[in-house]
DNA sequence: GCACACCTTTGATTTTGATCAAGTTGCCGA
DNA sequence: TCGGCAACTTGATCAAAATCAAAGGTGTGC
């Protein structure tokens, strides 16, 4: 599920245009699905296809208004840190989703590869340029930047109010819904964090996540195939341990 | 600075258009800048405008789809609970803001006034279908989107990573920076919230929140005249107690 | 002026999760 | 197959914030 099937020649077959994701509209639902034949050529003219490795920036602090990605898969980190190292993550992107920050100031977000992710990408400009032609496109932005509002807030709630027994389990439900959205909830899946990445996500210390997910697994509530390697056998029952009604 | 000039007349003199913002386009930037004066004529025969008592629902959990809404004065407290009765605040709303989620799903959200808030409501079609006509309108909204989201993490980093002193420093730099905008940050002003808010909107307890409060009034971080009025005799002092470099 | 209600503060104690400190496990390259 | 190292787990102790429990304040109606 982690590696993309080359699944774009479908659509162009000019070798000079770079490999891109002109064609992942129908996969990935990304900028391009609103945009017409020609928009779409005029895209992938601009656009660069490249793999990131675990750990690495996708794009710096600051920089993230300059380029505009879809992420064709793996999984994206959202970050903000204190001046005193203290880190929070905000916000996780999956396959599906697009990143990207236009008409914003800058926000001084840090976006790194939580596992290898493949990324395309293209200049804000462009982005900018084909958001004025086509009034679908801003829609489009727009709602993504919506359904990032709900995550967050529902996020916030965890946050503020949710224990780290529920935290750990909220997680995991976060991680078993989106890991691969086109088959729905996933009940075995490989986790894209690391322990301490989950208490960056969480807001606890990386030995609380370690114990939640040891006392999850004894009450049977997950099990553990290897430290990234989880089954979830109800699902029920695991919405019930995170609160989620 | 808590209640509203009366300067709507000023455009408008057909009384038969209710109170509406038709007017507020300079004052607060809200949707109707983006409109000409036909569109802006349209929205007002649409528009109410009412004041909201603290503690009353501007508008339901799960009706929020269903209308939209100008700050003309006031706090608006948006909020999710667990099933269990837990709350936790996810966003707060200043004057110039609005309010409303169109084309979205129904988020699970309560929207509350904090203090007398006045509002001016229109139903979510009429919203919608000026968005198809004025294409600025949908940039307007995708902005404020933007801008909510990025406050939802920075708001993140403080629930998952600051200390109760740093929570609540950080509240009073909020308040102190968004309740009077046009007159950038003020360093003497009303706290729109009760301390079991604030709790809610920190991820706190009450107690915890008013030995802060006792804590930074005696360190001389802030003054206190009575329970919500606050003097901040040094904002540089106040932004360092709350961890923001 | 008084009583009641509500909000806030303060104090004592408990609990949850953080911190400090070893161990394990598993993976990778030699 | 064996180190070596990083990631993870587990245990002991500590500290921050929650909880439990009383007081103070402040405002309102009587």
């Amino acid at each position: 599920m982690q590696t993309v099937t080359e699944h774009r020649r479908k659509d162009i077959h000019n070798s000079d245009i770079p490999a891109v994701c002109s064609a992942c509209e129908a996969r990935h639902g990304g900028v391009c699905g609103t945009l017409t034949p020609d928009q779409l050529l005029d895209l992938s003219r601009h656009s660069t296809r490249r793999r990131v490795e675990p750990g690495r920036e996708v794009v710096g602090q600051g920089e993230m208004t300059d380029s505009y990605a879809n992420i064709i898969s793996g999984v994206v980190k959202l970050s903000k840190v204190l001046s005193d190292g203290r880190q929070q993550i905000v916000g996780l992107q999956f396959a599906p989703d697009f990143m990207g920050r236009p008409f914003t100031r800058e926000s001084a977000l840090t976006a790194e590869a939580a596992i290898d992710t493949d990324i395309c990408s293209f200049p804000r400009n462009v982005i900018e340029r084909l958001v004025s032609e086509a009034p679908g496109l801003e829609h489009r932005l727009h709602e993504q930047a919506l359904k990032e509002l709900d995550e967050a807030r529902d996020w916030m709630l965890t946050l503020g109010r949710k224990t780290a027994q529920e935290k750990v389990a909220s997680f995991l439900y976060i991680i078993a819904t989106h890991i691969d959205p086109e088959n729905g909830t996933a009940t075995e899946f490989d986790l894209p964090l690391s322990r301490a990445d989950i208490a960056d996500y969480l807001g606890l210390t990386i030995e609380t996540v370690s114990r939640q997910v040891t006392k999850l697994r004894k009450d049977n509530v997950i099990r553990i195939e290897n430290s990234r390697r989880v089954t979830v056998p109800s699902m029920d029952r695991l919405m019930h341990v995170a609160g989620i009604d």
